[in-house]
DNA sequence: TTCTTAATGG
């Protein structure tokens, strides 16, 4: 009790500065106060700002002409935080000089200087702590934590465990992990903050290593241990559940499965370990659930690409009167652009609006994604201009977007428009802007941007930006400086590399240098299908069949499967999918009676099928016939058959379009007068009254 | 004083 009190009246305390202040205002009125010792009210301005700021205006501090006072070093007690030790000094220097005047308060003054210790006291440093981790100043929070080493609570275990949760939350686990070795005593607290600081800043090992530290020192963990611990478990590098498990049977032993945290924290674990069914279990299991519960299956269930389970989650936590939240609409948007359904999007965007959710970049990028990944770039550039704050990934995005779309020229004045802006690009942001050069046969831009990249933002090109290279040179027909290229990479090429280089090879003929691309190809990764296609179709067109054979059976012997390819296409909210001559389709025979019937008219106006995509078919009619039922013709022709004239069709395909399709969809878009858009692996077209947006160029 | 959920590439 005496103690308290004798602290509460030490210097330093807010009741000390208070009564420090009512006294130099009461000297100031009376005229005692000379105009330069005024700089001392700033001093302890500075204090009690801290302490009180809602009390400042009733002693009419504020009405001091501090800044004229100051001079230009002058510093409003706001940005004290942000300014740092430096201005404290300055300060002091300030105050040394003060008062050469002989006014009779000289006395109280020097008394008052003197006494003026910039020891702070257990309230300030805690709220200056509270700022530094609002703000993430490290620099801030290392100077206060020297305060606090000199002062008189330096033993207090608390204030210690801010100190560590500050660096933590500033980003700098070194400084954390540091103060936690140096601690003299640390409870479950310290434990606690350092786990969740390994856990929130993605380094899981480090997490899950101090549990047993933890439990050998005789702690027992609690929720907020818990769900950082589950969080780590689900984050590792090659996620197993192992540590999960351990972890699972530790929240049941405790009881702390059905807290909210710890539970939801178990069901994102299990759900990013891949175990769908028993996030979902847990999930059931939980007595009280909230928004973060639901999005952390809905996240699980997207991730694993189990988009329409995840929209049917979405629904169901409407119906359960829950209100999505960013993350929600996030998961749900990522879903609809990688299903290519657009309309459920729109639906979902419209409920966004309806429920008032804020256009924030959060929420605001996976939008802008889905609409680009559908077709619709101007819906896209629209979500783009609407964006509250827009980040990295905003730009990113877009970028892709319009790359993606083959239009370049908007790829790269996008991209100078964020650098006046002032954005920092990323390594993304340089494979969008050279993805976008290569699609839009943008040879000497490309290049530029690529020296760009190193010499002024000084990021070293990953080997995705090699492979794009390899790209850009190869389309545009230099396959020799492309091999040369290669060869002076300063990283070893992977199979992606020689994969560029074989797919320009094919564009122009170059059986040799193909071959000799596809020999490294298959050495780098034999599990990969494609260079073997792209090299036995080489040689098949090439009518060297012998050639052909020999790389398919070289495929065969290395048991590499060929995915299936296929289409999808969204009609009226479901998505419908198609493979090469599907033939369990319900409606089969419309189908097949449909193209049939479009192959016959476009042929009258010019098409002529091009046999020379397709393998081993030796009879030019059969030849023709296979060629007739690849998925996208399929989907076509359902399109045709099931939407009403003039609507736009959109196709999605998960490999590239053949050069046939292409063709034939050209004199489809003319005669049926539709828009139509297909989106392969890597780009899109759109096909409008005869031609298409690449320019034949892909 | 300590806790859980999303997004940009090929």
């Amino acid at each position: 009790m005496i103690r308290k009190q004798r602290e509460r009246g030490r210097k330093g305390s807010p009741i000390h500065i208070r009564g420090h202040i009512r006294l130099l205002v009461s000297l100031m009125k009376r005229q005692i106060l000379c105009s330069q010792s005024k700089a001392l009210l700033l001093l302890y301005l500075y204090k009690y700002k801290y302490n009180n700021a809602a009390a400042l205006p009733s002693v009419g501090i504020r009405k001091l002409p501090l800044s004229a006072q100051m001079g230009s070093s002058a510093t409003p007690a706001d940005s004290y935080i942000s300014e740092g030790e430096d201005h404290i000094i300055q300060d002091k220097d300030l105050l040394r000089r003060t008062d050469s005047g002989t006014t009779g308060s000289l006395h109280v003054l020097e008394d008052l200087v003197n006494r003026a210790s910039l020891e702070a006291d257990r309230t300030l440093c805690n709220k200056l702590l509270n700022k530094c981790t609002q703000s993430g100043q490290l620099k801030q929070a290392r100077i206060v934590h020297a305060h606090i080493l000199t002062s008189t609570f330096n033993d207090d275990l608390p204030i210690h465990n801010t100190i560590l949760n500050t660096y933590v939350k500033c980003g700098s686990l070194d400084d954390a992990h540091k103060l936690f070795d140096e601690m003299p005593h640390r409870d479950l607290v310290t434990w606690t903050a350092l786990i969740s600081g390994y856990s929130q800043h993605d380094r899981p090992e480090e997490a899950l290593v101090l549990f047993p530290q933890m439990l050998r020192h005789g702690l027992q963990p609690n929720q907020f241990t818990l769900s950082s611990l589950l969080k780590a478990a689900g984050a590792g590098p090659d996620p197993d559940d192992k540590h999960g498990r351990q972890l699972h049977a530790h929240c049941f032993k405790c009881g702390f499965d059905s807290n909210v945290y710890v539970g939801t924290s178990l069901v994102d674990m299990y759900a990013r370990c891949g175990r769908m069914d028993e996030s979902q279990i847990i999930f059931d299991a939980l007595d009280t659930k909230n928004e973060v519960s639901w999005n952390a299956l809905i996240a699980g269930h997207a991730r694993k690409g189990q988009g329409e389970h995840a929209l049917r989650l979405f629904w169901k936590m409407l119906r359960g009167g829950f209100n999505p939240t960013h993350f929600t609409y996030s998961s749900v948007f990522t879903v609809c652009a990688s299903a290519g359904s657009m309309e459920q999007g729109k639906w979902v965007h419209s409920h966004m609006i309806k429920s008032g959710v804020n256009l924030v970049a959060f929420v605001g990028n996976t939008l802008l994604d889905m609409y680009a990944k559908s077709g619709s770039i101007d819906d896209a550039k629209k979500v783009f201009d609407r964006l509250v704050r827009r980040d990295i990934v905003s730009f990113n995005s877009m970028l892709t977007g319009y790359s993606q779309h083959g239009l370049g020229k908007e790829t790269v004045q996008l991209f100078e428009q964020m650098l006046r802006i002032g954005i920092q690009p990323n390594d993304i942001t340089f494979l969008c802007l050279l993805t976008a050069c290569s699609h839009a046969r943008l040879l000497d831009e490309g290049q530029y941007y690529f020296h760009l990249m190193r010499k002024r933002f000084k990021i070293e090109p990953q080997v995705w930006h090699y492979v794009t290279m390899v790209d850009l040179l190869g389309r545009a027909g230099l396959l020799d400086r492309a091999d040369k290229f290669i060869r002076e990479m300063p990283i070893e090429p992977t199979a992606a590399v020689w994969g560029a280089l074989l797919g320009a090879c094919r564009m122009h003929n170059n059986i040799d240098l193909g071959a000799y691309a596809a020999e490294r190809a298959f050495e780098l990764d034999p599990y990969d299908s494609g260079p073997y296609i792209i090299l036995a179709n080489m040689y098949a067109s090439a009518g060297r069949l012998n050639d052909a054979a020999k790389v398919r059976k070289m495929m065969k012997e290395s048991g590499v499967k060929k995915e299936p390819a296929c289409s999808w296409v969204e009609i009226e909210n479901a998505v419908h999918m198609f493979v090469a001559n599907d033939d369990a389709h319900p409606q089969r025979a419309e189908i097949y009676r449909m193209w049939e019937m479009i192959s016959k008219k476009i042929k009258e106006v010019g098409y002529v099928p091009d046999t020379s995509h397709v393998l081993f078919f030796v009879d030019q009619q059969e030849r023709e016939v296979k060629l007739q039922f690849h998925s996208e013709k399929l989907a076509l022709a359902f399109a045709l058959l099931n939407t009403s004239p003039g609507s736009t069709i959109r196709i999605k395909k998960n490999i590239r379009v053949c050069g046939d399709c292409h063709s034939a969809i050209k004199y489809v878009s003319k005669m049926e007068r539709r828009e139509i858009i297909v989106r392969d692996t890597n780009r899109f077209h759109h096909f409008r009254d005869g031609s298409c947006s690449c320019g034949d160029y892909w």
